[in-house]
DNA sequence: CCAGCATAGTTTGTCGACAATATGGGCTTG
DNA sequence: CAAGCCCATATTGTCGACAAACTATGCTGG
């Protein structure tokens, strides 16, 4: 009894990641209502276990319930998304510092090669922003599970980076922007390598920091109305 | 169509706050397999309705469930309660800068009468660790929301602390720790009074380092078993 | 012509029963 | 006598139907 894998994949597990992406990928569009018989069809599965998906997803705030009323995908105001972005600061700060304590070397050597292939990423297709994005996501998702605190771990993937990439595909990321947050992104790592806590964590908050202000100057340039 | 309250409360949402109160109260002891028609019988509710429930409150990361098997209340281990005061100590070291830029004048006249409260409920009751337990959720609480940053108070109040209430009534508080708390709480008004919220996230952040300190110190006295 | 209300329709909340799967006890076998 | 296997049981996952509540349409009255 030593690996006990039963790993039995439930229905409502299944709605849950179907209903997750599709509002990520914005299948699911924010505001509008969606009816459960609606994604039961598209789905194929059945009420109940779209109902106990429902209520997940809205704990973890990503849609928004009123009894007898319907379900909708939460719409985040402009001001609640850079709020998101200065909850993100502090956290992957702690989560930059942690990892620096506790990654493996193996880990760390591992990082590096995922900035070695962002780079080449982003030369090949350059301006293309989805593998940007993606690019970045994987980064700090790394992060976030090599600062061994599970609780921590779990609010940044489970709880923000849901939010922040459901806005992020309307953010069609500025010209220059990913050489600098790749140049960014190698510091931090420099500085985990280096096992520097506190320096990982003052250049992931200068990082994310940065990342906020460009959101809120495309705000105030009206670029971006949600 | 002004105040829209149709307020309906569900079965779930009845549910939902059972498990809640019953989890933190220590009704429902960490480790040990609660089965489902067990907490029907005892909430008077169908299974449907609590269902969901327990998949709101495995996703806040309270419960614990195995498909097929059973759930069961969450049990942190030492290092995972340290590792929540730490989180703690960053979010609610920027609810406070955040509350002491938005906190309106009412509601910091609020807050310090709620302290002239607490003061008077710790020398009645000197050594009731309840009720400074309860103040001390107070105080917090206020500030959470203070800080006009929805998902910040929608993480702290909804996942945080409740876990932290949880391990929370085994903890009993050290001799001489109310009263320093309350002073510790006091300065942190007083800074969110002046508008002063770097010095207020100062504060705090110490102030739920000394707490997070504190329980480290019982650990290692081997008061503290989980 | 507009405002307010009653009603019909649709959607959600809830319930009970069926099917699938993990746990525990007894048995067989080395 | 111990270890491994098999089966029975109980619990969980899933489904379809019923009841309650909100939304919207049409109507009446001012």
């Amino acid at each position: 009894m030593l690996d006990t894998t039963p790993q039995t994949y439930t229905r409502a597990d299944e709605a849950f990641d179907c209903l997750q992406t599709a509002i990520v990928k914005g299948d699911l569009v924010p505001g509008d209502k969606i009816g459960e018989l609606d994604l039961c069809s598209r789905f194929e599965l059945t009420r109940g276990p779209l109902r106990e998906a429902l209520g997940r997803l809205e704990s973890r705030g990503l849609l928004v319930r009123r009894p007898h009323a319907g379900v909708r995908v939460v719409s985040l105001s402009t001001t609640e998304l850079v709020e998101l972005y200065r909850i993100r600061e502090i956290m992957e700060g702690l989560a930059a510092r942690q990892a620096a304590e506790r990654m493996t070397d193996q880990e760390i050597a591992d990082l590096q090669a995922t900035l070695d292939a962002h780079e080449t990423m982003i030369d090949e297709a350059h301006g293309q922003a989805y593998y940007q994005a993606e690019g970045d996501y994987d980064f700090h998702h790394r992060i976030a599970t090599g600062s061994r605190n599970a609780k921590l771990a779990q609010m940044l993937l489970g709880d923000l980076y849901y939010m922040v990439r459901m806005y992020r595909y309307r953010l069609s990321t500025s010209a220059g922007r990913p050489h600098r947050a790749l140049g960014e992104h190698r510091r931090i790592v420099e500085a985990i390598a280096q096992r520097d806590g506190e320096l990982a964590e003052f250049l992931m908050k200068r990082h994310i920091n940065a990342a906020r202000k460009n959101i809120e100057k495309k705000i105030q340039e009206g670029v971006l109305t949600i």
